[in-house]
Parts: structure tokens; C-alpha cells; sequence
DNA sequence: CGGGTTGTAAACAACA
DNA sequence: TTGTTGTTTACAACCC
């Protein structure tokens, strides 16, 4: 299960950002390298190729742009991509291991501006509030964190007490509403386990897929909310008095045409790094620097002709409202590959405390999950 | 105001 | 027998 040989691979694994929204979607896309990977990699999770090259002479250290995918590059990339058989799975739950949770309004606090790499303050001792997510959403999360999509109630209030703390110190009521959720939910699905199975009594929980876009909908919106509802658009926000050392939501980016842009990125806790952001209608790829400093045009690649386009073709949400946006990582950049004519304006973009550990351990969490379905 | 959703509590049966 | 799991009902609060 938390098998530590199973981290990262090289350019590692992709993750999905889902989004909704109405943008115009295309086959063609660009890549957005989002920020420096501040941690080494593992030497299990790289490939011979990108193993030999050490972090000083990668082309990614470089401020030059052009220099930053090359072909070996490019190939792990396809190769991701290609590995990813659900353009529609929640990988970024594994990915984003401790993704920023959702903090409530109270306890955001606006950071200074930020020039250049600022580290931010570390983040305050937790204190026990009460998520906002739904009984839904946490059980949605839970099974979709899963290794095979599917837990047992057992499982799912061990994963819900993991990741929030409130729910350690609670009463066991919630417990029962966890069990009158599933039962009531139609969103959730029962599998009688084969009797070959061993342990444990009833059954195990899965989601129902149909139901998927709703509850993904869900989450975005509630991280929508309690990011955006403060009037502190566009303001970098620190989300302080984490009670949650979970990953959550934060690929859910909120696209607007109207917007001046905000990036808003942590390389790794509890840096917090911000850096405007441009506009990306001319379809050109863009660099973030690796001081965060600034996002830099990207010259066109063959990365960006060659290899996304056909995921993207084959997108099985393109059709329904929903964006994927596919995020890589190399050892020192993360890759945010966008539909390229998507009038990009992206009015927050929140990715924060990535950690490499729990990264790693939801890179193993996806090569078990890679056969689950 | 009505309907839908969500959270909570409780009762109960089935099962390991 | 006990604790867990799963179902169902009831009610309150909230939102649209």
C-alpha cells in the first residue's frame, strides 16, 4: 500500500486539473510550467535519461525558455500522457497529496506582495474547525484517494479523519451521517466483496461515474466560494490556520475573461509564491521563472505540436463542459499543459503545499490505481 | 412559501 | 454479546 518504491516517475506522473467552465477547447495545447520542483528526486522515479543529468545542468535551471522541453522531455511527457487511461479520474487527489485544503474564510489572511521568491510565513499549528466540504465531497474524496476508487466505510472515516482533524476530536455522529450519506447518495455505489476476500465486514463503496461530473462540481464550487468570496480576488491569499493537512481541491482553478491574473504558487511548504499572470490568448506557451519572478514566453515546441493534441482530441469531457488541464512535473518544474486557444484568463489559481512526500506516496497510490479499474 | 439539499439523531436489522 | 455496517425515518437548518 504505502509502498515508498513506488514514487514518482520521471516528469512523473501527470496530473489532472478538472475544470468546468465554458471555454472554447481545442486539440492543440500549450504548456504552462507552473513552478520549480524544490525537492530531489527520488532515484527510483527518474529514468535513465533524465537520471544522468544532474539538477545544476538540467536545461529546466536555465532561464532560457527555448532550452526548457527538449525532446527527452517531451518524450516522458507523451509517455505520461499515454499512461494515463482516465483522462477522467481524480489523479490529482494522489498527485496533490497535500494539496491545499479548503480553509475557511476567517482564516485567510492576505499576503504582502511579493516581488520575487519570497518564502512565506510558516503556517500557524492547526486549529480544529470544520471543513467545508459536504459529507458527499468527503466521501468522494476519500474513494477517489483510494488506490482502486472503491473503500470500505471503515476506510472512508479513517481518510476522513486523517485528512481533518476535526473529525478526530468529533463525536461519532458524523460517522453515522458518513453511513446515512452513502446509503442516501446515489452517488455512491455498493460492491458486496467477493468472499475470497478476506477481513472486515461489509461492503465497499465506489462512486458512480455518471455521478462524477456533479460531484466534481461540487467541490469546485465549494472551493470557489471560499476562495474568491472575500473580495480578495486577485490578492495572493494565504490560507492560514490549516486544520486540514489535506490535499484538496486546489486544482480548481476559476477562469474569467475579466480578470487581471494571479498565479498564485508554492513550490513547497510553506513557501507561498506569487507572480502575475499573463495572458495566454496568443497561444504561446509561457515559463515560470525559477525564482518566480516572472512568466517568461516560451518559444513553440515540438512538445506542444506533437504530443498533447491527440490526449486532448480523445478527451472524453470535451464535449461536456469540463477542461482537463494535464499537470506534469520534471525535477524542478511543474507543467500545466492548457487547451491553447482557451481565452486564458484565470481569475485565481491556487497550488500550495506541495509536499514531496506525499506526492511520492500518491505516485504509488496512481501505479496501484494504474490497474485498479 | 415550497421544494430540495444537507446535517444530525435515532431506531433497527444483519452480520462478523 | 458486542461492535460494526447498512437502511430507514424524522427533523431542523439552509438555500434557491
Amino acid at each position: 500500500m504505502e509502498n515508498s518504491s513506488h514514487t514518482l516517475p520521471p516528469f512523473s506522473s501527470s496530473c489532472l486539473t478538472t475544470l468546468q467552465g465554458s471555454l472554447p477547447f481545442s486539440s492543440s495545447n500549450i504548456s504552462l510550467p507552473l513552478s520549480p520542483i524544490s525537492f530531489p528526486p527520488s532515484p527510483t522515479s527518474l529514468s535513465p535519461t533524465t537520471a544522468e543529468s544532474p539538477h545544476s545542468s538540467s536545461p529546466f535551471s536555465q532561464r532560457s525558455t527555448s532550452q526548457c522541453l527538449d525532446r527527452q522531455s517531451v518524450q516522458c511527457c507523451e509517455q505520461d500522457i499515454s499512461d494515463q487511461d482516465d483522462l477522467t479520474c481524480l489523479s490529482w487527489l494522489h498527485q496533490r497529496g497535500d494539496l491545499l485544503p479548503l480553509q475557511p474564510l476567517a482564516k485567510m489572511t492576505l499576503l504582502p506582495q511579493l516581488g520575487s521568491c519570497t518564502p512565506a510565513q510558516p503556517l500557524p499549528a492547526p486549529t480544529s474547525s470544520k471543513p467545508p466540504y459536504s459529507f458527499s465531497s468527503l466521501i468522494f474524496m476519500a474513494i477517489e484517494d483510494s488506490p482502486h476508487k472503491r473503500l470500505p466505510v471503515k476506510g472512508i472515516y479513517e481518510w476522513i479523519a486523517n485528512k481533518f482533524p476535526f473529525y478526530r476530536s468529533a463525536t461519532g455522529g458524523w460517522r453515522n451521517s458518513v453511513r446515512h450519506n452513502l446509503s442516501l447518495s446515489k452517488s455512491f455505489r455498493r460492491i458486496e466483496k467477493v468472499k475470497s476476500q478476506s477481513g472486515g465486514k461489509g461492503s465497499l463503496w465506489c462512486v458512480c461515474p455518471e455521478y462524477r461530473p456533479a460531484l466534481l462540481e461540487v467541490l469546485r464550487k465549494t472551493h470557489s466560494y471560499h476562495s474568491t468570496n472575500s473580495s480578495l480576488l486577485n490578492k495572493p491569499v494565504l490560507l492560514e490556520g490549516t486544520d486540514y493537512d489535506v490535499p484538496v481541491v486546489s486544482e480548481t482553478m476559476e477562469i474569467s475573461d475579466s480578470l487581471p491574473h494571479t498565479l498564485l504558487l508554492s513550490s513547497s511548504a510553506p513557501q507561498i509564491l506569487t507572480t502575475d499572470y499573463p495572458s495566454f490568448s496568443d497561444n504561446t506557451p509561457c515559463l515560470l521563472t525559477p525564482d518566480h519572478e516572472e512568466l517568461v514566453t516560451m518559444e513553440s515546441t515540438d512538445y506542444q505540436q506533437n504530443t498533447v493534441s491527440e490526449d486532448m482530441e480523445k478527451d472524453p469531457l470535451s464535449d461536456s463542459g469540463y477542461i482537463e488541464l494535464h499537470y506534469y512535473q520534471s525535477d524542478q518544474y511543474q507543467y500545466l499543459v492548457l487547451p491553447d486557444d482557451t481565452e486564458l484568463d484565470l481569475e485565481t489559481v491556487e497550488i500550495l503545499q506541495l509536499d514531496v512526500e506525499a506526492q511520492e506516496a500518491a505516485g504509488s497510490l496512481l501505479d496501484l490505481a494504474g490497474g485498479g479499474y
